[in-house]
DNA sequence: CTCCAATTGGAATGACCGATACGGTAAGCT
DNA sequence: AGCTTACCGTATCGGTCATTCCAATTGGAG
């Protein structure tokens, strides 16, 4: 009877308590962004103190990082299921915009802090923003690999230009959800971000193929 | 001969003094957003100790929201420039929208700092933050009139649909132009959303018409 | 000149920040 | 048993935060 007031777990476990920390820290940060997230916050919503914050991670940034990494694995495990290959182009193109939208409303963290990261411009970068750009750009490369191989007439420049016009549409919307909440219907608005765009494309083969 | 050591402005300004705290506040709050914005950097920067801050604003939260007031003015005026009235109707809404994307490069305080208090959701939401979406929303309604007046023939829905996408296009593009730097051309980004839009709007009313 | 209201100057306050120091505890190894 | 590694708990550091207090200083009104 005569046990320690504060229980500590039956035994130290340093994985599960990243996890805690990280779920933790992800939530926080996503609510409020860089500067928003304290370490006293975060330790008290992961029940482990501060120490044990700094034994896992370096520092605040290195968290931060942490959590952008581990958010965008999330994120990535969420959007990176099959997708059958079949339809035509369109209904293909379509379907999948459908399916990152649904990985966004499920895993939004990755994209919400990793855009108030991107916004901000303080004097020395925080790491976690230069990984968000990173592993952004990663998700560029796909969509610009998918309109190439759609749209084989279009010149360099215009494949670079439809493929930022995307991942920023993307974006503006994913935007809007995250300001008007959960009754907007994010695949919808992506279903139709992905024809505009597609007709777009088949207009600019037309002229271009002339 | 006891001249104080550090001379005093030949004159107590109220009216200037408080131009040049928003001054200092809209540039540190533009990079840091809400909680990066401290009172100390703010005085430091406009050369003005904080009680004097004190004595303008009612707090830091009041500070934030008179930023974003004058930073919506600023770009009022930067963006309600006559707006010539020739040319066919997409030629119209493209020069529109190069107009637009002009006042957001020249003045980009307003939707940076908005979009950053945007996405941030803490429990007492910011003054600041309501009035982002409050003259966000009016912008919106401008958007929402000019479809109405352009396509007739859409229905409520898709007017409000269309007006969604045209906005959160111009955020998404905004956010490129924020994160890649100057060298992006958003102006001609702009320019190109608008013909998308008009496009898609103009196959829209088609199939509506049927 | 005297008095007042408008503003600035500077220091103080208490809360909170990120980060560290250090001892305690549990499990595994030998 | 003793040593080592991994992790937790507490206490604390110096610094910065938003905010307040109050004593100047100024220009103008009377």
């Amino acid at each position: 009877m005569t046990r320690p007031r504060t229980t500590r777990q039956k035994r130290a476990n340093g994985v599960e308590s990243r996890q805690r920390i990280l779920d933790a820290a992800v939530e926080i940060a996503g609510e409020r962004g860089y500067d928003g997230t304290s370490i006293a916050a975060v330790s008290a919503k992961c029940g482990l103190p501060a120490s044990s914050i700094y034994w896992h991670f370096k520092d605040k940034d290195d968290l931060i990082a942490a959590v952008i990494e581990r958010s965008f694995e999330t994120w990535l495990t969420a959007v990176e299921l099959p997708g059958e290959e079949t339809g035509t182009p369109v209904e293909r193109v379509t379907a999948m915009a459908a399916h990152v939208a649904k990985s966004l409303v499920d895993a939004p963290d990755f994209l919400r802090l990793g855009l108030m990261l991107a916004l901000e411009r303080r004097p020395t970068e925080p790491r976690g923003r230069t990984v968000f750009l990173q592993v952004r750009d990663i998700a560029g490369q796909k969509v610009r690999e998918m309109v190439q191989t759609l749209f084989p007439a279009l010149d360099e420049e215009a494949v670079r230009t439809l493929t930022t016009y995307a991942v920023a549409g993307a974006d503006g919307l994913f935007v809007h959800r995250e300001i008007h909440g959960d009754a907007i219907d994010l695949v919808a608005l992506f279903e139709l971000h992905a024809r505009f765009v597609f007709d777009a494309a088949s207009r600019l083969t037309e002229v271009g193929g002339q």
